[in-house]
DNA sequence: AACTCGAACAACCGCCTAACT
DNA sequence: GAGTTAGGCGGTTGTTCGAGT
């Protein structure tokens, strides 16, 4: 893997929480460029960053296809289960999550379902995920009330107040969806003009189906490309776009459907594309994928 | 209002593996 | 085959928040 190309000058690099115009610099260099080398996408995109760090942050942020939010109860199940078949092979058990990542799941599996399985541990171990829900709901409600807190101003835009108030890393992370339970409820903006996996996954049928997006509008029928749950795992192929996501099935489905258009347009009318706002005009906010 | 504490999660670090010279 | 380097993975830490006192 060694890559004789990347020649990188000495940077200091920056640490810490990414900025929204460093998040900006970052994808748009890996639409219009793709998945390369990583040590070379800091200096291309001009990100004082490490390549590694260029290369987490697109993985588990800001890459497309992304589903963030609360675990569905189906998902906690997955999770319980390859656990207890795995162990802690988190990247092995977000390949069975579409849309999730293995940090993702690393994090809710330390700051909640490990608990919540040693609490069961003497009656029903892993059996326990169909029991009460009472923690995440306890959860849950504390969320819904941070929901119901900031939707109470039902915009998009922060709340006056709140715009003066808050500290940058704040801000970033209500614009970019990090927020606690605020992004339950409100899009950021950036993430909003990415397609929704629940376009792509038909969760009546649990098929996956063609998005009726701009780079598919000939085919906004429902064609079954694959099945849900463990199944949805068929493609093997690595995405570049994408960022690797080949590894989970749907995100080689996903590719297929952007390739067209990749080779069709510079990266320039990709992106544009991606911009459109009618991509996320179905976007149903009770679905907790973010794009 | 100020402080403390635990939860949540973003990001970094270190190790391992594979690719390349 | 040995050395070097990039990518991937899992563990850990740091930051920020809301809740409780």
């Amino acid at each position: 893997m060694g890559c004789r190309t990347c020649e990188k000058p000495k940077v200091n690099y920056r640490k810490g929480l990414w900025s929204p115009e460093e998040d900006e610099k970052l994808r748009d260099y890996m639409l219009k460029h793709g998945q390369s080398c990583w040590s070379a996408v800091p200096v291309k995109a001009g990100l004082q960053r490490k390549g590694k760090s260029c290369r987490l942050r697109w993985i588990n942020y800001l890459r497309p296809g992304l589903k963030r939010g609360f675990f569905s109860q189906e998902e906690e199940e997955i999770i319980m289960n390859l656990h207890a078949k795995l162990g802690n092979k988190w990247s092995r058990i977000a390949m069975h999550l579409p849309g999730r990542t293995d940090n993702e799941v690393k994090n809710y599996w330390n700051s909640y379902l490990k608990k919540k399985v040693i609490k069961a541990q003497g009656s029903d171990p892993y059996g326990s995920a169909t029991k009460s829900r009472d923690s995440t709901n306890q959860s849950q409600v504390t969320h819904a009330k941070t929901i119901n807190k900031i939707s109470s101003s039902e915009s998009m835009e922060p709340p006056e107040s709140s715009t003066t108030d808050l500290s940058p890393s704040m801000v970033h992370r209500m614009e970019f969806g990090s927020f606690k339970g605020a992004r339950q409820q409100h899009f950021p903006k950036f993430f909003a003009d990415w397609p929704s996996v629940d376009q792509v996954i038909d969760q009546s049928s649990g098929s996956f189906v063609h998005a009726n997006t701009p780079w598919n509008s000939n085919n906004s029928n429902t064609d079954e490309v694959l099945k849900p749950g463990s199944s949805q795992v068929v493609a093997d192929s690595k995405s570049d776009l994408l960022g690797g996501y080949g590894d989970s099935g749907i995100y080689g489905e996903l590719q297929a459907q952007f390739e067209p258009v990749i080779s069709q347009t510079t990266g320039d009318e990709f992106f544009d594309l991606l911009s459109l706002g009618e991509i996320s005009v179905n976007l149903d906010t009770n679905h907790d994928v973010l794009f």
